[in-house]
DNA sequence: CGTACCTTTGATAGAGTTCAAGAACGGTGG
DNA sequence: CCACCGTTCTTGAACTCTATCAAAGGTACG
């Protein structure tokens, strides 16, 4: 490996306004009237109201079924999601693609393209969506570095988590552990943990979790017909969350 | 973009940190004689020979079969192998396992304990081993910083395409893909690319892969027979990589 | 308010797992 | 140096989970 190659040092780059290439409306707004405080990465480690002031970052609607970016674009920000929902996928040439993750509110997109200068996946819209954009310019500074170390190596863990859900669970192990996470990280953002709608069809759920969009389908009805979950259409009511549980625990003891 | 180039993406491997010495012996020597410099990662931002001197690392052996740190234990250090083959591993409490990765000399362990200060896997020696301890705080300073971030979020696509392997390959282009990956890895670090010397189980490749053990072990059988490689026990030699390649374009078809 | 997309459900087939048994290998000690 | 033993690998046969194909409803969005 040619380290002087992979390791190149990229150009500095200044406070880059977002690209408005997908015709997303952009604002800019102070960090310190942000209702987002707590789970965005730059303000995560200083409490300093002062310093918070004089932050301002960039804000970028996108609509429902817009790509946020694409594999291949060139990387300059991280991006908070304020309000909305993002699924990202990797494509290939001849058109098979997988969901590789699924993003919501508080949450962050956009690290796969710190390692090239480019984003290697697509992020989309599931729905009309506003995000705060994060130049990596700023995040390079010291006082970001530790926050940034942290939410990084919490996504490699996270990561890793899917890969064993893909190598070892079965279908309805699969989709037990995806509800289950669903509805953790709602109740982690103040909503509700045993009623949601998804914003993903079946079959990015499907694809998601390597599994065919007919299974995901029929094991929400199996789901269903034995009452640890009530499904119409894209609204799903937990109610039994321990048996679902026991769909998980299950399948570890084999 | 093929999933043979989606899969590749090397450099490099990450796990977590360990402080018990499982009996490994332990030195101390000067960066600037280490003739894994190129790989490593803090001397990757500087060639400044002055400073190289400056920096001592501790270096640790792991013996075969022992683990260089486990999960749940505290994380102090990343590690970079000099010499060896580990394999990084989740377990659930009821001893089912997943392998999540395989990392040789030249790359980076431990990066998934900067989370959480805690590692999350275990990283053990599939033969006996020698990795140079990178203390995470010396990774904190500034020189250090975008080497780090690069080598972070390499290591974030790499487990994507892991993802994309396990969520969307039939059994065949799994092992295609694997074969390819490690026959471009030995080639970067100047071993042969079409000859070498598997050093984990038939096993272990299963649950990296998702597949049964029978399964890799039969594959092998039906790509020697097709003439794509020969295989005996661990070694293995690679006789037609085109046709190893297509496996993996055949399945982009369908 | 219509139509394109999404979901459900059934029938069938196939890829891969599981169970089982024997063979080959590699390390150990006599 | 050889014999032994535990581990790893190979191969067969039966089974099962999930994909695939197909077709009929539902929904929601423009």
């Amino acid at each position: 490996m040619n380290a002087a190659a992979v390791y190149r040092v990229p150009p500095s780059r200044s406070f880059v306004p977002a690209r408005k290439k997908t015709g997303g409306q952009i604002d800019r707004m102070r960090c310190s009237t942000c209702n987002l405080r707590e789970v965005c990465l730059p303000v995560d480690i200083n409490a300093d109201s002062s310093t918070l002031d004089e932050l301002v970052y960039t804000r970028r609607r996108v609509k429902r079924g817009d790509p946020l970016y694409r594999a291949g674009d060139a990387f300059n920000s991280l991006y908070a999601i304020r309000t909305g929902f993002f699924k990202s996928r990797l494509v290939l040439e001849d058109g098979r693609d997988q969901v590789i993750g699924f993003q919501m509110a508080g949450e962050l997109l956009g690290m796969d393209g710190i390692g090239t200068d480019r984003h290697t996946a697509d992020a989309i819209a599931l729905e009309d969506s506003e995000v705060c954009v994060i130049p990596y310019a700023r995040l390079e500074q010291p006082e970001f570095q530790r926050s940034l170390h942290r939410v990084m190596s919490r996504e490699l863990v996270r990561d890793q988590s899917v890969m064993l859900l893909l190598g070892t669970m079965r279908a309805e192990e699969r989709l037990a552990a995806f509800l289950l996470n669903l509805s953790q990280r709602f109740l982690a953002r103040g909503y509700s943990q045993n009623e949601f709608h998804l914003r993903m069809t079946r079959d990015e759920i499907g694809s998601y979790l390597g599994l065919s969009l007919e299974t995901v389908s029929r094991l929400f009805s199996r789901f269903q017909a034995d009452g640890l979950v009530s499904v119409q259409q894209k609204h799903v009511t937990i109610r039994n969350i321990e048996a679902l549980r026991d769909v998980l625990r299950r399948g570890e003891e084999r």
